[in-house]
RNA sequence: GCGGGAGUGGUGUAACGGCAGCCACGCCAGACUUAGGAUCUGGUGCCUUCGGGCGUGGGGGUUCGACUCCCCCCUCCCGCACCA
């Protein structure tokens, strides 16, 4: 054991420094936030003239899964943020919660045999303290979960609202349903298309009657249709859940289709407005892209065949080429299929179309059972050889009256357009492979190139073939052909210009007990009723078996049964809502997880609010909109990419209701969001294949062995399969939380995903070490900084440079330039003043603070000890002097031809003549240029010189 | 298949259209040392006949000048995937 100096910057010495801080920030209440007015506006006065600044991470799901040193990746860097923010002069919020309902959690507990709650609980408070430890600036009187009574009683209040309203699509935007109710008995409005079974005006619809019609408008509604039932997990699945495989995401168990009665949000009335307002968000491209085709906007005609005595209804984007038309094809589960096959096959009909069946409603029985049985699971396999059957009839193109035979065919799908095409094989490659397996005749009506090869042309070029009596569509381009075939048929009234969309309504019901009971009960003709909001919340009742029901995992004909339905004191219950004490039936779903987490971002601004989900003055404040047209929002939200498509896209729904009926004056949750990069890690095996620990696997020459034998070198995800894991609680305890922090946030930009290196946190720790040399003896502990000398001019420039640097790496979330201009400067104070030179103390200290947004802890000890008494966390950030970061002579790079020859000093204000006079003056320049001849020359002042010759 | 993103030393990465490789890991050498898995200093893209030459996935182009902009190709990653 050889001499470490008494005060040298340790891991031990870390620790304590650590938690000395951690109580201290802690006790002074460093991190808290005021707000402008309310229970939490102490100190308001103090950050009254600030600007505000509202960063969030995507909040923990608490699984009991281990941590490791991936996952705080985002709160580090929304950290650095929120504590350089504070410091350069912004009102900074920054809290955490915690998600904590649903199916992982649920499952956890099922496994540990304990309550969901206990175990939640558990987990919440361990994450706590790792946060803690990691020294992360949370508003901790901020925090809550979404299982908290108080949280979950506005989730409730919410759904109620939504229950509440409908859209009006005139006004394109949610309504109160009482206006609704107002202007159908006033007569202003008629029942929306579908919502009024009855067929009899408003008028004369009973009670009852006419609240089925106001129920089908709510953007809350029951409704039966096909669901993914899940008989693996006990419970129904939102489509965003649902893997393209058909299975569910959480568990990868096998989900069928089977048809319930369930809650659905009606996020579909918002499909636009959720895809227009993307362009006014600062997110990443790739991720908006994401959200664009989950909505799936595609606009098109719906055009009607008809076929005997009905009308088939088909979606195209391309009613350009419906001259092309030569058959046309059902989904095998349309719900026209039955009415539509006829009777016998005619004479001669092509074996190919039969399916070796006597009859065509043999044909398309056995079909129809082959499709079910196949469902999601080969469909996705798009270069199946196409299959289907015809049903012995045929349809007429309205633009030519040619027959067109009519198939059903598993390439069309039941849930997108009207489950029904139009079949153009000329034009569409899909139906040209049906077409080709069929026999059946293509019609081209776009001039394919000279080139073209044959196959389904999908490329632009002039129309043909496509004329008829009263139109011509021949020499068209799309565009054109599009408008006039379009305006054609609505004139005739074969169809109209319309607009589909991937997106479906969101499923909201849950088989299962860990989540947020309804606030709806159901009345004698079993019509749900709002349950009042004075009653809120309604609690989750205490069950004996928490546990859902669940079955084999390719049960699919079992049936969903709720925990909740099992708590049979509970279900029924007797209210009094304004017409006397009744009984009513609870309804007995829970709300999905994704519920929590709609709308947690508002509860921030003050989770102690009993009385209101968010008070509008606070809401204002830390998210309305900045100037017209701003859409408000977090400034800055931090969290994987894998929530994409579902987190993103229901919280954006709720918030936009919310907006519409007038709770919030943002038009969006998050203003500016960052999907950070996830840390994977080496994994290795053995020659049997099995992995063996990635921490005992040493390098030699570019081999890698584990106890003497060679090893095979993967790369993926970290955790205990691939033993590959670390901890934050390892790395803390060998090098402590400011290494650690510094280390993750120095091996790339945020968004990038990085390899997991643990010999390399050496280099972080080394430079702490060399930063508190700078202002600590190490061998008596004294502070050794020149408190009056004069830093030399070389060493303001570098100050400089690394004040403009930094504060370039923080607004752009791109710590490691931050850390490399740290380092830079840290290593040019180590080479300047060596062992017994002091460092003026004008240097030490903006180094200190230039430090403290990423490793706090030693930033706040240096400070202390280079006498301040107050914490720095409020201090301001360095400002670079401009006069700084100018030379007074530059180093300019002459090149001859664009290769560098030479390099010239020249003052930093040289002209391009003065440039070049340099430039010719240096004989190795001289000497390239000697007897050739000069063609151009181009200067660029305090950049370089280029000769171009000849 | 369609769409998006990315390819830079042994590794992670950095470079307003202007000196490619900042900073770090690793490696090499030295200093202080009984010792070094500490610390400090120096070196480290490749080739070289020591003049220099070649280098940012490959090939073209624009430009006085391209990692950067444009076109084609290759590879990898991500998303979607029979969406009419």
């Amino acid at each position: 054991m050889g001499d470490v100096p008494p005060h040298r910057y340790t891991p031990a010495l870390a620790q304590r420094i650590e938690l000395a801080w951690q109580d201290r920030w802690e006790a002074e209440g460093t991190f808290h936030t005021p707000n402008p007015t309310g229970r939490l506006s102490e100190g308001f006065e103090r950050v009254a003239d600030r600007p505000k600044y509202f960063v969030m991470d995507m909040f923990p799901y608490p699984s009991g899964a281990g941590l490791h040193v991936g996952h705080p990746l985002g709160y580090l860097g929304t950290d650095a943020t929120s504590r350089f923010r504070r410091m350069d002069g912004a009102n900074v919020l920054h809290p955490m919660g915690y998600d904590a309902f649903g199916l992982p959690a649920e499952q956890y507990a099922v496994q540990t045999g304990q309550h969901p709650r206990v175990t939640t609980e558990a987990n919440i408070a361990a994450i706590k303290v790792q946060l803690r430890r990691l020294g992360i600036d949370h508003d901790e009187r901020r925090t809550f979960a979404t299982i908290d009574p108080g949280y979950y009683k506005w989730t409730q209040w919410i759904f109620l609202q939504v229950f509440g309203s409908w859209f009006d699509e005139d006004a394109g935007k949610a309504r109160r349903i009482a206006e609704l109710v107002a202007e159908l008995d006033a007569g202003t409005r008629e029942p929306a298309p579908g919502t009024n079974d009855t067929g009899r005006p408003w008028a004369e619809l009973d009670d009852v009657e006419r609240r089925r019609v106001v129920d089908a408008h709510r953007l809350a509604y029951l409704h039966q249709a096909p669901v993914n039932w899940c008989p693996g997990l006990g419970t129904v699945l939102s489509n965003e859940e649902v893997t393209p495989d058909g299975r569910s995401e959480r568990g990868n168990f096998p989900v069928f289709r089977r048809p319930l009665t369930q809650w659905m949000m009606r996020i579909t009335a918002y499909a636009d407005r959720l895809l227009e307002d993307l362009d006014r968000l600062d997110w990443s491209d790739s991720l908006k892209l994401m959200q664009r085709n989950w909505i799936g906007r595609s606009t098109g005609a719906r055009i009607g065949f008809s076929c005997a005595d009905q009308t088939i209804e088909v979606f195209t984007t391309r009613p350009d080429t419906l001259f092309g038309a030569t058959y046309m094809v059902l989904a095998p589960e349309h719900p026209l299929v039955g009415t539509l096959t006829a009777a016998e096959w005619p004479d001669g009909t092509d074996p190919r179309w039969t399916g070796g069946a006597a009859t065509p409603s043999e044909a398309v029985r056995e079909y129809q059972r082959q499709a079910s049985r196949r469902s999601e699971l080969d469909r996705q396999d798009a270069g199946r050889e196409k299959t289907g059957v015809w049903l012995g009839v045929s349809a007429v193109n309205p633009v030519n009256d040619r027959e067109l035979p009519v198939f059903i065919a598993d390439y069309v799908l039941t849930g997108y357009g009207t489950g029904a095409i139009m079949a153009v094989p000329g034009e569409d490659t899909r139906d040209w492979e049906f077409a080709e397996a069929f026999g059946l005749p293509v019609i081209r009506t776009v001039q394919p190139p000279a080139d073209w090869d044959g196959g389904a042309w999908t490329g632009g070029g002039p129309m043909i073939n496509s004329a008829n009596d009263e139109i011509s569509l021949d020499g068209l381009d799309k565009a054109e052909a599009i408008a006039r075939i379009t305006e054609w048929l609505v004139a005739r009234g074969y169809g109209e210009a319309t607009t589909t969309y991937k997106l479906r309504d969101w499923l909201f019901s849950r088989q299962r007990y860990w989540g947020e009971p309804f606030p709806v009960v159901y009345d004698e003709n079993d019509l749900p009723v709002a349950v009042p909001d004075s009653m809120l919340p309604v609690l989750l009742p205490e069950v004996d078996d928490y546990s859902p029901k669940t079955f084999a995992d390719d049960d699919a004909d079992s049936a969903p049964e709720p925990p909740l339905s099992r708590a049979t004191e509970w279900t029924t219950v007797e209210l009094d809502l304004g017409d006397g004490p009744k009984k009513y039936r609870r309804e007995t779903n829970t709300m999905p997880n994704w519920a929590g987490s709609c709308w947690y971002y508002l509860r921030y601004l003050d989770p102690g609010d009993d009385t209101q989900m968010v008070d509008p003055e606070l809401e204002r404040y830390w998210l309305g909109p900045r100037e017209r047209g701003d859409v408000g929002g977090v400034d800055l939200y931090v969290g994987g990419v894998e929530h994409a498509v579902l987190h993103l896209l229901y919280a954006r729904f709720w918030h936009k209701v919310l907006f519409d009926l007038g709770y919030v004056s943002s038009e969006e949750p998050f203003r500016r969001l960052v999907n950070q990069g996830y840390i994977s890690a080496y994994a290795y095996t053995d020659e049997r294949g099995f992995y063996v620990p990635a921490a005992e696997v040493v390098e030699e020459d570019g081999r890698f062995t584990f106890e003497g034998k060679p090893v095979n070198r993967e790369y993926g995800k970290m955790g205990k399969s691939l033993k590959n894991m670390v901890t934050p609680d390892e790395m803390i305890a060998a090098y402590g939380a400011d290494t650690l922090r510094v280390y993750e946030m120095s091996t790339g930009p945020l968004e990038q995903s990085r390899p997991w290196e643990t010999k390399a946190v050496v280099g972080s720790q080394r430079l702490l070490q060399r930063i508190w040399r700078v202002i600590v003896d190490e061998e008596t502990g004294a502070v050794r900084t020149a408190d009056d000398a004069q830093p030399a001019e070389e060493t303001l420039r570098a100050l400089h440079r690394a004040i403009a640097g930094v504060r370039d790496g923080m607004a752009t979330l791109r710590f490691n330039i931050a850390i490399a201009r740290i380092t830079e400067l840290t290593n040019h104070l180590t080479q300047v003043h060596g062992a017994d030179s002091a460092v003026p103390r004008s240097v030490a200290e903006p180094l200190v603070l230039l430090v403290a947004p990423l490793a706090p802890h030693i930033a706040e000890e240096l400070w202390a000890r280079l006498g301040h008494e107050q914490s720095l966390a409020w201090h301001p950030f360095p400002e670079a002097d401009e006069r700084w970061l100018v030379e007074d002579t530059v180093q300019v790079a002459v090149q001859v031809n664009g290769k560098v020859r030479a390099q010239v000093t020249v003052p930093a204000d040289a002209d391009a003549a003065a440039l070049e006079a340099a430039a010719r003056a240096d004989e190795r320049v001289a000497a390239h240029l000697d007897g050739k001849t000069v063609r151009r020359v181009v200067a660029v002042p305090g950049r370089l010189v280029n000769f171009v010759v000849g």
